[in-house]
DNA sequence: GATTATTAAAGATCTTTTTCTTTATTAAAT
DNA sequence: ATTTAATAAAGAAAAAGATCTTTAATAATC
């Protein structure tokens, strides 16, 4: 026997996350086309509006479990429920968020996230003056406050948009108060134990991207 | 011969975008430990901190030019430079940006943008209320005025932070107005000429990551 | 009713990215 | 000086993802 088999480590083996990821597209253009009235969508279509390839939509859309009809396509109603659904876009989640400067103050006044179903509703913070106040009807607490709110009003899902120094700590204190999920906007990599999920949204990142190609275009 | 080969099309064949996407990371990281006063950093030590593999790390920074030495690793400061270099973060980036409501005002006034070298000097809208006003010490215009700023200033890259109905038609707009590059936050699939560089920041797409894993947790 | 064109679905191939393996280097320890 | 341990570097293998190919289904057309 060999010794090397160490872990029957579960893999996750779930849906690809690129898929994951161009599912609210899709949900987008299918609630636009469903307001014009449409009731069918075929995958070249789709395709060719999101510059994806054909297929690439096909397979998609089959993890929701909708399938489509050849020479029609898919029923565009039965897919936005799908989509939905997989999503977890039906159901309510209420998230607290840490660090209510600029970039926070946009996440909590940031309409597009309705139709989600991800309202923040309340901001935390150790800043004397922005305690107490409220940012677009959203109370901001003081960052001790944030435990036993928590945990009364069973919230599982925390915003990180502290400054780079402070993300490791809140999120520490975030995975010890039952937090289950964490969107973090910080710039820096963040450690959870195994059962939080940690999502990071880097604006480096991207930025990084478009410096690095028009400091060095390709030829 | 085979007529098969149509295009000989130039592949770009740079450096993958993962790799490019790391690199502030790394660059974050090795400012702090400068700060701290250390002059030197092993891949394996870089590795441990952001969670990714020991030779991911070594062949990332080996696309600056910089070579580590064995059992010292490399030197922070050569490497600094390097990456800043690699990511264009030395330079002067100048943005204009359309679309000045609650997200566009964020990135307006976030400051961790500044060691980029990316500074948004103009924000453009079509709403009277904020036309004339300035956000954070940046003058908001009436979006009519951007193109002949943009000449006059040589502006290159170009901002879209407005609700995803009017991206596109902006992106046609800055794409004849001569920007090179567009950093897109409007939740839509936006069409521009190959000349012109689009990174998409889809809020949503992270967003939907976490709330699929919240609705249907992996067992 | 037969044919055709369009489409979804399933499978195969290719590409990209990550991880693993080996080799060579070199500072530190002996 | 010699050995050892830590490391970078280069190459091979594996995994993940995207694209291409083929097949089957079916509504529209003839």
């Amino acid at each position: 026997m060999d010794s090397a088999v160490v872990s029957n480590i579960k893999k996750p083996v779930g849906v690809p996350e690129p898929t994951v990821r161009r599912m609210p597209k899709y949900l987008n253009l299918l609630k636009s086309m469903q307001k014009e009235g449409d009731l069918f969508v075929s995958a070249p279509y789709i395709a060719r509006l999101q510059g994806l390839d054909n297929t690439q939509v096909v397979k998609d859309l089959a993890y929701t479990g909708i399938t489509g009809k050849p020479r029609v396509g898919y029923s565009i109603e039965e897919l936005i429920l799908a989509l939905e659904d997989f999503l977890g876009f039906n159901r309510k989640h209420e998230a607290f968020l840490v660090g209510a400067g600029f970039l926070g103050s946009a996440l909590i006044q940031y309409q597009g996230f309705k139709e989600s179903g991800m309202r923040i509703v309340a901001a935390f913070d150790i800043d004397k003056q922005k305690v107490g106040k409220e940012i677009g009807g959203v109370p901001v607490f003081h960052l001790e406050k944030f435990r036993d709110l928590a945990s009364r009003l069973h919230i599982s899902m925390g915003i990180i948009s502290t400054p780079a120094g402070a993300a490791q700590n809140i999120a520490d204190l975030m995975a010890g108060w039952g937090i289950k999920a964490i969107w973090n906007f910080a710039p820096v990599t963040i450690k959870v134990p195994d059962h939080v999920f940690v999502q990071d949204t880097h604006l480096y990142a991207n930025l990084a991207v478009i410096l690095n190609k028009l400091t060095h275009p390709a030829k």
